[in-house]
DNA sequence: TTTTTGCGATTACAAATGTAATTTTAAAAT
DNA sequence: ATTTTAAAATTACATTTGTAATCGCAAAAA
């Protein structure tokens, strides 16, 4: 009942400004975006298309235009994409995810005391 | 100097074959591929093609016949991914990913624990 | 009222991906 | 030597993705 997640790379950049500002014009969108790519206003268009059909966003007109809003949440994607490359490529298992990025050095001392203490909490609850 | 790896999804499920087993034959990846997928013999041929293209396996002949390897290993291919995720959906910062995680309880208490420890002892070196 | 323009919709088109059928080639069996 | 078969290469084809150009229309401006 899920497997409904599959925004791509290029949907997932226009989403992120939706998860920044909550409502906004194709417009505004274009404005905010082509400060990070070098994408079209047409371009942009498009992929709110897209997210439209995947049902990732909705919109609702406000003074004869179209404002977007995301209509899945930033956290709950955070998570079915954290927990898809779990199950794709560390069995499961998220210590296996957290031993790699140690083992390669991808977190700093000062981020592994964080992460500690983090876990501590969790822990007690 | 990176960015060489876009493998794919099905691309990626032979890749783990030839991470089990470092020298198979498209016959044998074909034989243990086909008690996990629907997939044809042509088909896995096809995504070696590809994933030779793209460097991500090397062949040799052996009895006449190419036996493959992975020539990306799992490790390095674990943590590129691991960190593409972290980079496009996380700021780029593990904690997040975890505590997104946790919250989500995507971690039983005992895999917190075994954490926890691992830690300690990252946070020692 | 005619023109312009901003917005949305439609169409486009190449590359990548998922999935395979078909053809060719080389080796093995008869 | 001819036929059969296994392996490899070539070709195929729909869908998704990245990236846009273009068209149509209603509202605003002239």
């Amino acid at each position: 009942m899920k497997k409904n997640l599959a925004i791509s790379d290029s949907e997932l950049e226009v989403l992120k400004e939706l998860w920044q500002e909550p409502s906004l014009t194709a417009r505004q969108l274009a404005e905010r975006l082509q400060k990070r790519t070098t994408w079209s206003e047409p371009t942009i268009k498009t992929l709110l298309l897209r997210l439209l059909q995947k049902k990732a966003v909705t919109r609702n007109t406000r003074d004869k235009v179209f404002v977007y809003s995301a209509a899945i949440g930033c956290e709950e994607y955070r998570y079915t994409a954290g927990r898809n490359l779990l199950d794709r490529l560390f069995n499961g298992v998220a210590g296996e995810l957290v031993t790699c990025l140690v083992r390669n050095e991808a977190m700093s001392s000062s981020e592994i005391e964080e992460l500690k203490k983090l876990l501590d909490k969790a822990a007690q609850k």
